[in-house]
DNA sequence: TGACACATACCGACCGATCGGTATGTAATA
DNA sequence: TATTACATACCGATCGGTCGGTATGTGTCA
């Protein structure tokens, strides 16, 4: 038998998996496409998760959580311009993005349509990291206001709902388009959005 | 034997698919279940529908497109204020809503998510259905544009995408937040972008 | 230090349940 | 009577999950 790296084995089957839920849904993810796709068998999978919701659940908490924090949240949070950053990622997502990647959509909403009605499990974490989501955004506009950089009479809580709602929209529309064009125009518009929040840059 | 109804049966049929899809997504929505609810079994369902996917092809041309034909696309064809029947479409929907149907999100959004990536067939249908709103929206723009209601520098294709695209995404977080307060600030805030279209409405 | 004991990591066969779909039978209708 | 409109019984495939067994790693103690 091969060298036991469980540590190792884990994260495989962690990526295996979102790879798997991220094609075809949590409910439809075959655990047995997942195992044949990195060589390992039932035994493996269930001595590091219990069940199919577990794996799905470390799915979500390690993988899609990280990956947004990554791209979003952390940007944000960090930045001493947060106006300019926040067109910046709205700018970058539209841009940097392959057809594969917009067919796919979203991982966090793709999990979130599929998974809210059905289990509170989910829902609980899936709304927890889009309630981060729409924090980051409002506490960025809300920062923003006060260098002047927002208008004064955004309501800061509701524009960040928008905002993620709409981008999550985007992604949508053009995953079920398949269209990186549609994509684009649809990411210029939500730019546009945001600009309109904001105010002119003063001259420097 | 009851008495033999078929155009009833179909119709019988294709109302308990559309809610078991509706609730549960196409490939987990069980004909066991749609059959069950309505007292009927596997040779009824058959001899309507050859297959799953041409059960699922009826739901999606005949009960979902009707649906936002009579909700949408309709009222706007046939509005000559389509300026103001666009607005009171969004508002409309934001107020008369429930908990239940925000909760279960648009039956098109839905499927595209989940059907889109997977099958041409459903693809085709959805996506035709997409463009038709797309296309009301972006015909209702236009000629409000030639009634002066909405402002000349507008791009209306693009406009109309990003309204259904952003529509869709405030049905879309809503659901998965299982939150009507949250899903009506959000139509608020689309409202109020679509109102950023218009020209302030001349005094009659 | 070597041997033993036990925990950990993983394999692979198998389980009941459920899935979509089919073949055949039968009652109602035209 | 022929055809339509169903009911019933059943099929193979696949699902998530379980279980006995085995190989590897690790702490304990003579």
């Amino acid at each position: 038998m091969a060298i036991k790296q469980p540590d190792i084995t884990r994260e495989k089957i962690l990526d295996a998996a979102f790879q798997e839920v991220y094609r075809h849904g949590f409910q439809a993810a075959s655990l047995t496409n997942i195992l044949a796709k990195i060589g390992l068998t039932k035994g493996a999978l269930y001595h590091h998760f219990p069940t199919k919701g577990d794996l799905g659940h470390a799915v979500i908490d390690e993988v899609i959580r990280d990956g947004l924090d990554a791209m979003v949240f952390a940007p944000l949070r960090e930045s001493d311009d947060p106006a300019s950053t926040l067109l910046d990622i709205i700018r970058a997502k539209g841009e940097r993005t392959t057809l594969e990647s917009v067919s796919l959509g979203c991982p966090l909403n793709n999990l979130m349509q599929e998974m809210s009605p059905l289990d509170a499990q989910f829902k609980k974490r899936l709304t927890a990291i889009l309630g981060e989501w729409q924090k980051a955004v409002a506490d960025a506009l809300q920062r923003a206001q006060q260098q002047g950089r927002v208008r004064k009479n955004v309501d800061c809580h509701a524009a960040a709902l928008f905002l993620v709602s709409a981008w999550e929209g985007c992604t949508g529309v053009a995953k079920s388009l398949q269209s990186v064009k549609e994509f684009r125009l649809c990411m210029k518009q939500l730019e546009a959005y945001a600009q309109s929040l904001m105010v002119l840059r003063k001259p420097r």
